[in-house]
Parts: structure tokens; C-alpha cells; sequence
DNA sequence: TCTGGGGTCCTAGGACCC
DNA sequence: TCTGGGGTCCTAGGACCC
């Protein structure tokens, strides 16, 4: 096939901070002092991590992900907040729709990110750069909130972009030099290297984006499967990937950390019978049927397991999730080893609401 | 470092069918 | 029963994203 070759022009909006920044916009009083959003810390034993922590706390080494009770020890001192997540879902729904009206095709990327195709609606990257700033214009205006902003000729180049000048940044990288920008920074800068991955190149000798550009391509698909030849072409600047206006929902889960590990098997029932609950109202609710369940488990030295069964038939009942899920932990009960977290995911979905459009 | 919760995608082995 | 090859589905685990 020869189709042919568009240039594009893909922009990446990444809001600031976002959950700190929408705290500090409700509680003004919190503006200018350390805000950690996350988990309860409880003077220093609570469990869970930093979900977003503003610059102020940022400087005491407090990032997200970090495990809550080594937060407090580093900032004791900060505002700690719960994640208050519908409020940043409704924030999250009006930037989107903001963003949604400058793109050709748009792409949101969790509730704070997103990719806009505008290789339409300006003739050059003079253009989308004008675009980018009337964009951050219109979200600050309207939301009093940050964003950082990559444009380039693709979804990894603008991604790699947005992140290139936060906070409140512009990046702008056209194609003829997106080699030059991306050779001297660490592979980690590339989408889907996360810690693994990137131990792994540097243990090859590989650390920059440039280094891997250069490397053998076949040693690296030996070695790392389909993801070495994306890894290899990741590093030429390579992606032809599309931004993506519609997602297929593939699977609906739920799982929680107890507070204490245990194994109380009441207790570990009478959760899962509440995680089945939830994950039924979800089900039924966005008109959904499933055919796979499946359990999972975390001991308390976090080993994990998952035990899962495709049943027969496409069910939304809720007595056959209780039922399935029950089932399935139960070769987990030992009454020697606590559990510290159990969860049910629902997958293999049918959508009942499309085969009623089919029908009609 | 004592490690949340919601997702997606990939891999590898085994069952089962033709 | 010592044997094949291809395709698809299922299961468990792992890496990664926000």
C-alpha cells in the first residue's frame, strides 16, 4: 500500500501538578506551602503513596508514587489532602472539552493529559505554536490552572515535549531536528522504558535516546521481543501511531489495601462481596455484560497472585460475580500467611447497549 | 523505600480443534 | 501410539501508563 505521506502535527498538553494545583485553587490559604494529595498519612504509619505533591513539597524530595510514611518524614510540615477524585474528574471534563475544540482528532491520555491532532487546522509548526499559546491562554482563563504544552511531528516527540519545560512550559520541535532533541536525553524519556527497561539498556551500555538510536536493531528485537524493534524506531524519532478519538473499554476492576494485613477469612469475604457490589453497579450502569473474572491477591511480602476463569456464558448478575469471586480466592485462604490486598477485575466485556443499536 | 488504584498490552505455555 | 502444523482461546504473570 502506498499511502500517501502526511505530515502531521501533533500537540501534547500536560496540566501542571494537577490534583495539587486544583487543591491549591479551592483552598487558597494552602497556596505557597507544601501540599501533598495521597494517601492518609497518619502521623507517619499510614499506608498508600503521594499521588501529586506541589513544587513547594517537591523540593523535599516528596514526588509522586514515594510510599506515604516516607512523605511525612522528609515534610512533615505539609498540607496532606485526600485524593478527592470527582472533583478533579468534573475540572478534568472542562479542560477536556477546551482542548477538544482546537484538535481535528483528540486523544485523552488519564484525566489530566491529552493529544490533539491539528495537522489541519495550521499550515506550520510557526502556526501550531501560536495555537499552543492560545490554548494555554483559554485553559488558564477559564480554570485558573497551568498546563505545559509539546508539539511535534508525533504522539512521542510531543509527549517527550510537554515534559521538556514544566511548569507552564512551550516546546516546540519540528521534524528535521527532533533527532538533535532527543539524542543526548536518557532512554527513560521514551514512552513504555519505565525502571526495568531502563536498567536493562544500561546494563547493554545503552543510556541516552542517541545511544540507543545507534544500537544494533536486530540485537535489540532479539532481545526484547516486538518492544525492541518499537524501542529501536522510538529512538530514530519514529511514531506513526494515530491519535486515537474512540477506546474500547476492555475490562472494569476494583481492588483495595486493607489497613491491616490479615486473614480473617469474614473480613476478606465481606470485602470482596463489597468490591463484587461496586464493580456491579459500574457493570450494569454503562451497559456492559463480561465473560472472565478474576481474583487477585497480595500477601503481606507482596507477592502477588491472580486466579481468574472465563465462565460459559455473558453474564451481569451480580449473585454470579459474589458467587465466581468466592470461588476463587479460596485457594488463597491460609490461615499462616496475611493478606494485605484482594481485588476482582471483570474482562472479556460485550457491550449490550451496541448490540441493541446492531438489532435495531 | 515497606510500596494505591484504575487501566492496557505482551508473553509463554497448555488445551483443543482441524 | 512413538507423530505434525496451524489457529484460537484461556490462564498467569509482568511491565508500563497516569
Amino acid at each position: 500500500m502506498c499511502r500517501k505521506k502526511r505530515r502531521r502535527i501533533i500537540l501534547h498538553v500536560d496540566m501542571d501538578k494537577f490534583f495539587a494545583a486544583v487543591e491549591e485553587r479551592e483552598n487558597p490559604e494552602i497556596r505557597g506551602k507544601p501540599v501533598v494529595v495521597g494517601a492518609d498519612p497518619k502521623e507517619g504509619t499510614g499506608r498508600g503513596v503521594v499521588s501529586t505533591s506541589n513544587y513547594e513539597a517537591r523540593k523535599y524530595g516528596v514526588t509522586s508514587g514515594i510510599p506515604i510514611t516516607r512523605a511525612w518524614r522528609l515534610c512533615p510540615n505539609a498540607v496532606y489532602l485526600p485524593v478527592n477524585y470527582s472533583l478533579y474528574q468534573k475540572v478534568s471534563a472542562r479542560i477536556m472539552a477546551i482542548l477538544r475544540g482546537y484538535a481535528e482528532k483528540f486523544e485523552r491520555w488519564g484525566l489530566d493529559e491529552a493529544f490533539l491532532d491539528v495537522s489541519s487546522r495550521v499550515k506550520n509548526f510557526k502556526e501550531a505554536e501560536k495555537l499552543a499559546q492560545k490554548i494555554k491562554k483559554e485553559v488558564y482563563e477559564k480554570e485558573r490552572l497551568t498546563c505545559s504544552v509539546g508539539v511535534g511531528p508525533n504522539k512521542l516527540v510531543a509527549k517527550i515535549c510537554s515534559d521538556f519545560e514544566k511548569p507552564d512550559g512551550l516546546t516546540v520541535v519540528r521534524a528535521e531536528d527532533e533527532k538533535a532533541f532527543l539524542s543526548p536525553l536518557r532512554v527513560r524519556k521514551l514512552l513504555w522504558v519505565g525502571r526495568k527497561t531502563e536498567n536493562r539498556l544500561n546494563m547493554m551500555g545503552i543510556q541516552t535516546i542517541g545511544d540507543l538510536a545507534n544500537y544494533d536493531a536486530s540485537v535489540l528485537a532479539e532481545k526484547f521481543g516486538a518492544g525492541g524493534t518499537q524501542l529501536y524506531l522510538m529512538a530514530q524519532g519514529i511514531d506513526n501511531s494515530e491519535v486515537q478519538e474512540h477506546w474500547e473499554r476492555k475490562s472494569m476492576s476494583r481492588e483495595i489495601t486493607f489497613e491491616e494485613d490479615t486473614c480473617d477469612s469474614k473480613l476478606i469475604f465481606e470485602t470482596l462481596d463489597a468490591l463484587s457490589e461496586d464493580l456491579h453497579h459500574e457493570l450494569t450502569a454503562s451497559n456492559f455484560t463480561f465473560k472472565t473474572i478474576t481474583v487477585k491477591i497480595r500477601y503481606e511480602n507482596f507477592e502477588t497472585h491472580t486466579h481468574g476463569k472465563t465462565l460459559p456464558f455473558f453474564t451481569d448478575r451480580l449473585k454470579d460475580i459474589q458467587k465466581s469471586s468466592r470461588d476463587l480466592v479460596q485457594d488463597y485462604l491460609r490461615s499462616d500467611r496475611k493478606i494485605r490486598l484482594i481485588g476482582v477485575r471483570l474482562s472479556n466485556l460485550f457491550s449490550t447497549e451496541k448490540q441493541t443499536r446492531l438489532a435495531d
